[in-house]
DNA sequence: TGTTTTGTTCAAAAAAACTTGAACAAACCT
DNA sequence: AGGTTTGTTCAAGTTTTTTTGAACAAAACA
């Protein structure tokens, strides 16, 4: 017994547990997740790599989080398509690494692209199918009724169409002072 | 039997059944409310009320929409709190009745008020006591860390209670031409 | 006051969303 | 090629959210 000795200082414990600060961290981008209607492991992926100077692989991401690897794997990915992890490869050894991104207009960009965006998409069909129902209604009040209806819906659909790419803009003035992490 | 002739025809079939124009709308409603994290029964009345001109009670929705009282009665008082809904009262006959709010920027405003603005105000405190945390850190690394982060999510916060009026102000500009609804 | 009508509440049932882990595939050595 | 290591998939299990409906309260009437 004995036959390797701990190394006198560990670089830090940071590679094996989650100090106070972390997890409080953490535990503020379980709570954003849920309020954006992302699953807690989400957040709790997404905020560990926030927390990190260096990109993580991921089984560092299972064993700090103690949560599976069927839902790192599937937080990574869906992460990734929002633009808000990024993985580097190789880094030395061979896995795959991943790193947060913190640029908030990223975040927020990314975001909408692949949640609201779809949705105003959807929701042109969905006009266009009104329209097409409406063009086989019989009674004479109920068209007249509908086609208000439809008006209005329209207008809404043309005003939240110009409201996000707004948003993508205001988001990220001011920002720039917010230059840090990224070891690469 | 025959004791009432029923009248020769009713204002409309309205009262007793959806057209498939209305059934639409309320599945994108339905679909709306899913979107933006509320329950389907939500999105339901609502679309049903933005369909029609006349206020409706609750046991109205209840045979129209065929969902249970205690839905509706959640639902109303929830859509009545994001100021999505209003009641009239007394009507000529003696129940409650409820109309939809058609105005977009007033359904966003009161979407922002009930649900962003707390979770902000919530992200105000977690950033305090991340704060208080960071002054228990020993680890000086750790703790340069941790004040880096800090530094940034106070940036995205301050970045985002900025962005929340703006989308109030920017949403309700070409609103107008929607006049309509409203028997009151 | 007693009766009926209208609306709320909340525990239990149902549905939806999330997580897990084991089986599988892919890439990387040797 | 054979043996590892790394990453994905997905059915089954778990947790969370939503819906239901029956019991209850409140108001309206007679």
């Amino acid at each position: 017994m004995g036959t390797y000795s701990i190394p006198l200082k560990e670089k830090n414990s940071s590679e094996f547990e989650l100090s106070d600060w972390e997890l409080e961290v953490i535990d503020l981008f379980l709570n954003a997740a849920n309020s954006v209607g992302l699953p807690k492991s989400f957040g709790q992926i997404y905020g560990l790599l926030f927390c990190r100077d260096q990109a993580l692989t991921m089984d560092q991401i299972i064993k700090l989080l103690a949560i599976s690897k069927g839902s790192v794997s599937q937080g990574l990915r869906a992460l990734r398509q929002l633009g808000a992890v990024s993985s580097l490869y190789g880094r030395g050894d061979r896995k795959e690494q991943f790193v947060a991104e913190i640029r908030l207009r990223k975040l927020v960009g990314g975001f909408l692209k692949k949640q609201a965006d779809p949705h105003m998409e959807n929701g042109m069909f969905r006009l266009e199918n009104i329209r097409e129902i409406l063009g086989k209604e019989k009674d004479e009040d109920s068209l007249e009724r509908g086609q208000r209806r439809e008006k209005i819906l329209s207008s809404w659909h043309r005003q939240l169409s110009r409201l996000l790419p707004l948003v993508k803009i205001i988001v990220g003035q001011g920002e720039n002072l917010t230059q840090n992490n990224k070891p690469e």
